[in-house]
DNA sequence: ACCAGTCGGTTCGGTGAATGAACTCAAGGT
DNA sequence: ACCTTGAGTTCATTCACCGAACCGACTGGT
């Protein structure tokens, strides 16, 4: 029935990690999330950074909108633009990002890093809970700086990940240069 | 061509949160890594548990074991069985589980807890870190309690449920009364 | 007025994965 | 000899994903 995919859900599981997966558990999903986190919002940034077919990242974003970690709001009118923004609920998702992230860096043993995240305020680099080491506090997402790490093609094809490269704070939308 | 599933894998996304999703992303992975966390190890069980169809099951088991998620290991000659468990590197996905399980439960703001987890040295309920608060120690797994809670069914069809209604520590095989 | 381009989709045919049911194989029990 | 259990495999159907093409509203250029 509702926003879930694969043909049922996850049957009569009691269980909320179960829950969660029927909200974020199909696929490109969380990927889409990610890219929230990291500032895109509209339609096109979504589909040039993900490579993800159109049809699958206009359900996955309807999806996300009914399932309500993203809201979908208007930013001009003629021609009628919608943006997408992470809600509260959302925004709780940042842990399972993060843990998720550090597992796959882990996954590859001689990996280089691809993005640090530090404190804006002191610029310590985060720890695996998202708190500050140094100033010993749960860091706010928009206090969060984002920097490319080493192992980030230097020069990549779109845009979007082009735009992503310098560093720059969670949450914040990506320029679009006004015509 | 390895072990991802739909189509192709998450194409050039530059990402360790895409790399963790290549491995665990697919539809049953991390339900089929939870019970294993519970304590259940073999096919059959995770079959009823799970009410995931057989073939699946197979090639997620398959799938696990060649990403070095789930080690597979025989527990008796004649009939040959083998048995599922959690490697090191599958056991650092706790974490991942934690935070969708904390995600997936303020989904239903009403909603009763399905299970609790304990630190079983001095029975405080963990952080949402795995941490205990009162002790002040990250909890290792084997230490962890898993306590059911009010809002799980008292009686439930299929007997793995119903051995994992009992507290019980993580890890722990399921009991299989011997012939 | 005309044309090209952008943005945010929808439609469509082909492919591949998920599903549930049936079947296999080996061993044990009675 | 027969039934049962565990752990799969095979198979037909269904369904989701994929890529490409198409569409409608607008905008900017000439």
């Amino acid at each position: 029935m509702g926003p879930m995919a694969l043909g049922k859900d996850y049957a009569q599981q009691q269980c909320s990690i179960a829950r969660a997966l029927e909200v974020v558990g199909e696929r490109w999903t969380l990927l889409v999330v990610r890219d929230a986190f990291y500032g895109v919002r509209r339609y096109n940034d979504f589909l040039v950074h993900l490579g993800i077919p159109r049809a699958v990242l206009a359900a996955r974003l309807q999806a996300l909108v009914e399932a309500g970690v993203l809201d979908r709001r208007r930013y001009q009118e003629s021609p009628p633009r919608d943006e997408y923004v992470l809600t509260e609920r959302g925004l709780a998702l940042w842990p399972v990002l993060r843990s998720l992230g550090a597992w796959g860096r882990a996954e590859v043993p001689g990996a280089v890093p691809l993005r640090h995240f530090h404190h804006a305020d002191c610029g310590t680099e985060l720890g695996p809970y998202g708190e500050c080491p140094s100033c010993r506090v749960p860091v706010p997402l928009a206090d969060v700086e984002m920097r490319p790490g080493a192992g980030l093609d230097p020069d990549p094809a779109d845009p979007v990940s082009r735009a992503l490269l310098r560093p720059r704070r969670l949450l914040v939308p990506l320029e679009h240069t006004s015509s």
